[in-house]
DNA sequence: CCGCTGAATGCTTTCGTTTGCAATCGAAAC
DNA sequence: GTTTCGATTGCAAACGAAAGCATTCAGCGG
C-alpha cells in the first residue's frame, strides 16, 4: 500500500514528471519511455492517487448524489440508473442521505470539503436554500424530479401536465366523481401534480375532491385509503406516485371493492413494482432514464460553462394501460 | 469558491500554522488566537480542504460501498442504514455499483486510488477474489451478507441455521412435502440456505425438493413458481428471499391457490415490504441493523488494528409469522 | 529581578501529483 | 557537417494543509 510516483520514478531510472506524463492523458512521451514507466509500474503494482493529483488539476471527478428518500423502492431504480450513469462518464458519486435528523448546511459543507464538483439532488423536497447553497459555492448543482425555478438546473417532468394527463385518462374512462390523493402536502410535486389534475378535470366536467397522504409510502397511502372509503365520494383516485398508489390498492381490496370495477385507481412513476402481476398497477409512466442521463449531461454542461443560465429540462410522460382502471368505455 | 488557509491566515494576520491548528482536534491554541481565527475564517467563508489534509494525515473518511444489487427493494433499506451509520461516525460512502458490465478489478483499482480507508460489501455473490483484493491493498473490507471465509470480515447471518429454522418452521405446521426455491444457484446464500433447509427437513421426516430462479426477483419467483406449480411436489415452500417470496405469492394466487391453506410461504429478510398488508408474508425476520452497524464496526476495529485476524460475526434470526404458513397445528 | 517551565506560535518540510520552463535530443533540410 | 525546429525530458515550483522543531511568551517560585 502506498507506492508512490517517486518510487516508479526511482525503479524506472526516470524523473517523476516523466511517470506522471504518462499516466496523464495526452502528455507528451515518447513510445519507450512510456514503455519503461509502465513495466515499472506494473512490477510495483503502481496507480495513481486521485486525491493528490485533484490538488493541482482541481478536477476531483467527485459528484455529491444526495436524497432523503431512502424509502420509497422507486429510489434503489434511480440509484441504478445515477451510478450507472455517472460511472460510464468516470465520475464518482459520494452518497449523502439527507435524513430529517441531519442538518442541510451541514451536508452542503461537507461535499464542499470534499470538493465534488457536481450535486445531483434527487428528491423532489428539499430544505430551503439547499440548491442555492450549492450554487453559490461554484458547485454544479442539478435537481432531478424537482420544480423549475429558473435559478437552478431541473431536469424532471411537467408535474402539472402529469396532474392533466391523470385527470383526463379517468375522464376518458367515465369517472366522473375523481379523487387526488397526494403525498406530503409541501412537496412540490404532489402540490403541482394536484394542481394540473384539478384544473383538468374540471373542465372537462368532473367532480374533484383531495387529500394528502402524511408520506409517499405504502402505509400511508393505505392509511389515507381507508380513511377516504369510511365516507367514498370518488370512483377513481390518482395517486401521486405509485407505492401510494398500492397502499391505496390494498386498502380497497381489504374493504372488498373490486378494482378497477367498484373503484379505479391510477398512480404516476411506473416504477418495476407496478407491473408485478398482483399489482398490476394502472400509471404514469415518468422516463427515469431519461431524466437521469439528462441530469448528468446538464451537470457536465455546466462543469464546461459554470456561468450559463439555468435550464429546465422537461421529458413527456405517457399513460401505462394494465389493470387499475377501466376500459375506454 | 477556493478561500485557503493561506487567505484566512493573511486576513487574521497570523500564521499558517496557526490557522491550521484552530481547525486540528486538540491542537495547542489559545482561546484569543482561535477567536482570532474563527472570525476572520467565518468571514472569508472557509473551511479545510479535506482532500488536501488527507494528504498528510493519510485519513480520507472515504468507505466505498459496493452493491451490484440494485434491483432488490431490500437494498434501499440496507443503503439507508449503512449512509446513516457512516455519517454517524464522520465517514463518507463512495457508492460503487458492481453491475455485470463493469470489470471488477477497475473497481478496486478506482477505490484504491481515491484512497478509501475501508470498503463495504454489500452482497452475497461477489467475483473472484474481489474482498482479497482489496485486503491484499491493505484497505479494511467487510463482507455484509457474505458467506464466512476466515480469509476477511464477515458479518451476517448464519444462512444454513436459517435453512434449518425454515425447514423446523414448516414441519411444526405440519406441512411434510417441503419445497425451496432459491435464487442464482451460484450464490452462496442459495447453497447454504438450501444445505440447511435439506439437512433439517429430512432429520424431521420431510421430504424435499429444490429448484432455483435465474435472480433474486420478483419476476424470476413469479416465473419459477409458475413452472413448479404445472407439477406440484411440494405443500409448502421456503424461498430464498422476500422478493421471491412475493413472485411466488402471485403466482399462487394467479394458479387459483389460497395461501396459506393450498400453499405455505415462508422467505427470508422481513423486508419492510412483507408486512404490506396485501402482501403479509411469513418469513426470517435478517437483523439488518445490526449486520450494518456490525459491519461499520468491524470496518472501524480494522482501522485500528490492521493485522488483526478476520473475524465472523453473525446474528440470530427470527420469524415473524404472518398470513402465508397456516398457525401451528 | 532572575531563572525556569510549559504553553503558544511561527518556520519549514512534507504529503503525491501536475505543470511551466528550460535544457536536451533527434532527425530532416541544407 | 551544420542548422533548425519540434518532440522529449528534467528541474523545480506549485496545490492546500499538517506537524516536527525551534523560538517566543507568560507566569511562577525564588
Amino acid at each position: 500500500m502506498g507506492v508512490t510516483l517517486s518510487d516508479v520514478a526511482l525503479k524506472a531510472g526516470v524523473s517523476r514528471a516523466a511517470v506522471s506524463r504518462t499516466f496523464t492523458a495526452g502528455a507528451s512521451v515518447s513510445p519507450k519511455m512510456r514503455a519503461r514507466v509502465e513495466t515499472a509500474a506494473l512490477e510495483l503494482g503502481y496507480s495513481p492517487n486521485l486525491l493528490a493529483r485533484s490538488l493541482t488539476t482541481r478536477k476531483t471527478q467527485l459528484v455529491g448524489l444526495v436524497s432523503n428518500n431512502f424509502h420509497n423502492p422507486v429510489f434503489l431504480q434511480i440509484f441504478d440508473l445515477v451510478t450507472k450513469g455517472l460511472q460510464e462518464r468516470g465520475l464518482r458519486p459520494l452518497l449523502v442521505n439527507l435524513s430529517d435528523e441531519t442538518d442541510p448546511a451541514r451536508s452542503v459543507q461537507l461535499l464542499r470539503q470534499y470538493s465534488v464538483e457536481g450535486v445531483i439532488l434527487a428528491t423532489s423536497h428539499l430544505p430551503d436554500g439547499f440548491a442555492s447553497a450549492f450554487r453559490d459555492a461554484g458547485v454544479a448543482v442539478v435537481h432531478a424530479f424537482g420544480r423549475p425555478t429558473g435559478q437552478t438546473d431541473v431536469v424532471g417532468i411537467d408535474n402539472v401536465a402529469a396532474g392533466q394527463m391523470a385527470a383526463q385518462t379517468l375522464i376518458a374512462r367515465g369517472y366522473r366523481h375523481l379523487g387526488f390523493m397526494g403525498g406530503p402536502e409541501q412537496a412540490s410535486t404532489t402540490q403541482d401534480r394536484l394542481a394540473g389534475f384539478s384544473a383538468a378535470a374540471r373542465a372537462l366536467g368532473g367532480v374533484v375532491s383531495h387529500s394528502f397522504a402524511g408520506a409517499y409510502s405504502f402505509e400511508a397511502g393505505r392509511v389515507e385509503m381507508t380513511r377516504l372509503l369510511a365516507h367514498p365520494k370518488a370512483e377513481a383516485y390518482f395517486c401521486a406516485d405509485d407505492v401510494l398508489s398500492i397502499g391505496a390498492l390494498s386498502a380497497a381490496q381489504a374493504a372488498g371493492l373490486r378494482v378497477p370495477d367498484d373503484l379505479g385507481l391510477i398512480g404516476l412513476n411506473d416504477m418495476h413494482m407496478a407491473a408485478w402481476a398482483n399489482i398490476n398497477l394502472t400509471t404514469i409512466h415518468q422516463p427515469f432514464d431519461a431524466i437521469v442521463s439528462g441530469a448528468i449531461d446538464l451537470m457536465q454542461d455546466r462543469f464546461a460553462d459554470p456561468t450559463r443560465a439555468a435550464q429546465t429540462r422537461l421529458f413527456p410522460c405517457h399513460i401505462v394501460d394494465r389493470g387499475t382502471l377501466r376500459a375506454q368505455s
